[in-house]
RNA sequence: UGGGCUAUCGCCAAGCGGUAAGGCACAGGACUUUGACUCCUGCAUUCGCUGGUUCGAAUCCAGUUAGCCCAGCCA
């Protein structure tokens, strides 16, 4: 929501200053980018009257976290202009596409919450109308048939630097390019043996322009019509035409297509199409350090260093729901990220502001021990227990409370354990007192080693005046750690994720091949929740105090066996110093 | 070496001739029953570089450098 601002003028700035100021929103976010500021003045200036866009993939992958900023943007402007949004498979080529993407696509675009309403197409759908296109063109005298095969084309293509030559085929007569079209449409050549090609011009420094193809001959089963075709029309060609049927005014692409678009305008013209629509290309922006490309997956998944296109270390769609992510993370965070033409990429961390920042109040503050070692409270009577009442989050108290009982025994994180702590050190160690968290304040009197030197013990004595967690005399620790009853504690399994990348020396070794993160992965087995975690289920996130927040995997969790991915840790300006240890 | 595009803080990114927004990250400090959160504070005399125009330039002009994209019958 735009704030209205209606603030007298102290300035005599007028509009301008005035209009600035009604754009800043409470986020503190101030301009529009590049593509709002065209439409709006298109708007204003009649070119539209009204905002329709899309989202086009081509099915023959899985969408990644790059795509997630096109879904939105496309989306995101639709919306903000009350205008509407398609979705729309490019499946112009046949022997890439799979009807199975089709699929995947459309799952992962609904969760990211792009909504098509009614409008799901498919360009293979128009294939009539292009084909009707073509013949137009050839009319025209627009367009030809060659009998150049796909490196003699290359060759009369010319280079960067130097003009191309004519095709011969450029020669013929419109009764002829028509006669031959309609037999390469009726399956007379074999693959590759003729195209059509649009008549531009073969000198353009523009290699776009020097005669494209815009049809080829492809006898092969396509995944929504059938063997009805064996032409189909190249990328080039066949955009313009959807997005003139679709009524579609702004087409948004990539900076890629940059040079495209001399050619997409000139196919709207030559097609004269009444209401022609606009294409705008911005940067495409990824994550520093992750991997997206197919081949680089693929390996990975055959290698089994990842366990499939949706193992949480990867950043695909699929990938970054798994690990937890929520739709609403993506959103801000292709929101923050922002939109211009310049290559750029992001930094991780920003994603991981993103999803602390949505979870932070709406999921439960938990206790789990992902490294547990048994505390002892020596002054607790044997046999006694008790059941506290902790809220879920101390700062949303719409998320209610839950109980956790308490006893003599209780595990502890290793790690806030130290026999001799070092400087700054306030967690648990011999004569220091802390608090376990919403319980009582105890004091560390100690530990109990095996024969090895590891400890199995820490032994403590806790101030019954203290339950809650409070002192009555004012007494303050430094140390809050968290525990989990050692009887009631449900076992589970975590995995600690870090980037699947070296990131010291980014993302690709001297030879291609990707630089490898061997510490990715790290599953924890004995991690001990507290029992109200018992019933987690598929897909639900929770915060784990201290330690980050954690989303039950909805592949590998199972009732009674559950398995946790962290999403992300929490911040933290402690380092705990390098343990000496039995490893 | 042809054409297209881009250069503003470690990473994004506003700025559109009137004297460098914001976010992330980072660093201090306050608060704290999460070493979290929150809250303060700091963080580009300078906009790739060089000239020019102007009272005034990140914004205009000229030149220069660097990066990305284009020679698929891929999208």
């Amino acid at each position: 929501m735009e704030e209205t601002g209606k603030r007298e003028e102290k300035k005599k700035m007028g509009e301008t200053a005035e209009r600035e100021e009604t754009e800043k929103n409470e986020k503190g976010t101030v301009s529009k980018n590049f593509i709002e500021q065209i439409i709006e003045k298109d708007l204003a200036e009649g070119v539209y009257d009204t905002v329709h866009t899309r989202f086009p993939p081509e099915p023959n992958g899985y969408l990644h976290i790059g795509h997630a900023k096109s879904i939105l943007l496309n989306y995101g402007l639709a919306q903000k202009y009350g205008g509407k949004f398609n979705m729309r498979f490019d499946d112009t080529n046949p022997t890439k596409e799979k009807a199975e993407f089709v699929e995947s696509i459309k799952a992962d675009i609904k969760w990211l919450g792009a909504d098509w309403e009614d409008r799901l197409f498919f360009a293979s759908n128009y294939f009539q109308e292009m084909y009707e296109g073509a013949v137009k063109l050839i009319k025209k005298g627009k367009a030809y048939v060659s009998d150049l095969s796909a490196d003699e084309i290359r060759e009369y293509r010319g280079t960067l630097t130097e003009p191309g030559k004519e095709d011969p085929g450029s020669r013929r007569s419109v009764e002829e390019n028509l006669a031959l079209f309609e037999d390469m449409k009726n399956g007379v050549y074999e693959d590759g043996s003729r195209v059509l090609r649009a008549r531009i011009d073969m000198a353009s420094p523009n290699m776009n322009m020097r005669d494209p193809v815009i049809y080829r001959v492809a006898h092969m089963t396509h995944h929504n019509t059938g063997d009805t075709w064996c032409i189909y029309p190249m990328y080039d060609f066949a955009h313009p035409i959807e997005d003139a049927i679709e009524g579609i005014t702004h087409s948004i692409c990539t900076l890629e297509f940059e040079d495209h678009r001399p050619l997409y305008d000139w196919v709207v013209r030559e097609l004269e199409y009444p209401h022609p629509p606009k294409q705008i290309e911005f940067a495409k922006m990824y994550l520093t350090n992750v991997v997206t490309g197919k081949r680089y997956i693929k390996k990975l998944v055959e290698d089994g260093i990842v366990d499939g296109w949706d193992d949480p270390r990867l950043v695909s769609i699929a990938a970054l729901r798994r690990r937890g992510f929520t739709p609403e993370s993506i959103r801000r965070f292709v929101e923050l990220c922002g939109v211009s033409k310049s290559n750029s990429s992001a930094d991780y961390a920003m994603l991981e502001y993103c999803i602390r920042e949505d979870l932070k109040m709406k999921r439960p503050r938990m206790m789990a021990v992902l490294d547990p070692v048994k505390l002892i409270i020596d002054n607790y009577p044997e046999g006694k227990s008790e059941l506290l009442e902790i809220a879920n989050n101390m700062e949303n108290e719409a998320l209610g409370s839950r109980q956790v009982p308490f006893g003599r025994e209780l595990y502890i994180e290793r790690e806030d354990f130290m026999e001799e702590p070092p400087r700054k050190y306030f967690r648990m160690f011999p004569g220091n007192e802390v608090r376990l968290m919403n319980a009582y304040l105890v004091t560390c009197k100690g530990c109990v080693k095996d024969e090895n030197g590891r400890i199995v013990e820490v032994h403590c004595e806790y101030d019954p005046e203290t339950k809650g967690g409070g002192s009555a005399d004012g007494r303050k620790v430094k140390g809050t750690i968290h525990w989990v009853p050692a009887k009631e504690a449900v076992r589970a399994r975590v995995r600690l994720y870090e980037n699947i990348i070296d990131e010291e020396k980014g993302v690709y070794n001297e030879d291609g091949s990707l630089n490898l993160n061997p510490n990715s992965l790290k599953e924890q087995n004995g991690c001990l929740l507290e029992p109200a975690l018992a019933g987690a289920g598929p897909e639900e996130s929770f915060q784990f105090v201290r330690q980050g927040y954690f989303c039950v995997d909805y592949k590998d969790s199972k009732e009674g066996a559950l398995v946790f991915n962290r999403i992300v840790s929490l911040k933290s300006s402690y380092v705990l110093p390098k343990q000496e240890g039995t490893k």
